[in-house]
DNA sequence: GCGACAG
DNA sequence: ATCTTGTCGC
């Protein structure tokens, strides 16, 4: 089942397109946590690049696929999705990684092509197998082109909105917000 | 002693 | 991720 799964990521990867964003005004971040049988995206949107909170929000929903390496798209798509519908952004950074992937195919890029509007890969860690020119260290997290987006832009794009622990500030405000954590 | 592949 | 213990590395 998952080798059917894997050939599909492969054959997504081919969709993804990595082309110079247009101007960046807002960008927007969702994060995922879950308790008991149920997920919580935190969602927020930011201005670019002071990272004014325009909007957030969250969202539950039940989950049913357990987490795998590797497809954790299969986890987290549904609850994302689900978060960013119809909001307005320009750039969307997704907690998980986009080509930085040893198919080529994260989260991210899964997002990204649903949505078709532009989305960076954020993790921490690397997952076995990944292709080195796929990714960017930047501040204590590694980054990957989701889609619509060049890795260099979306290098640059993050680099304006670290905090100091060297992470993204969407997304950190996103994960509070998926923890219940935040006012 | 029990793993080290995103979360 | 979440829980949880110990604080560190094969």
């Amino acid at each position: 089942m998952l080798e059917k799964i894997a050939r599909i990521q492969e054959k997504l990867s081919e969709k993804v397109k990595e082309v110079k964003i247009g101007e960046v005004r807002t960008v927007a971040a969702v994060d995922v946590s879950y308790s008991d049988g149920s997920a919580r995206a935190g969602f927020v949107v930011c201005t670019y690049p002071e990272c004014r909170v325009l909007k957030t929000k969250v969202i539950e929903v039940e989950v049913y696929f357990p987490y795998i390496p590797t497809f954790f798209f299969l986890r987290e798509t549904r609850p994302v999705l689900l978060s960013v519908r119809r909001e307005k952004f320009d750039v969307l950074i997704v907690e998980g990684h986009g080509k930085a992937h040893p198919r080529k195919y994260g989260l991210a890029s899964h997002i990204g092509l649903l949505i078709k509007k532009p989305t960076i890969g954020v993790a921490k860690k690397l997952l076995r197998d990944t292709p080195p020119e796929t990714y960017r260290k930047v501040g204590r997290v590694y980054i990957s082109v989701g889609n619509l987006i060049t890795l260099e832009d979306a290098e640059r794009i993050i680099k304006q909105i670290l905090d100091e622990t060297g992470y993204p500030k969407p997304l950190k405000l996103a994960d509070k917000l998926s923890k219940g954590r935040v006012k």
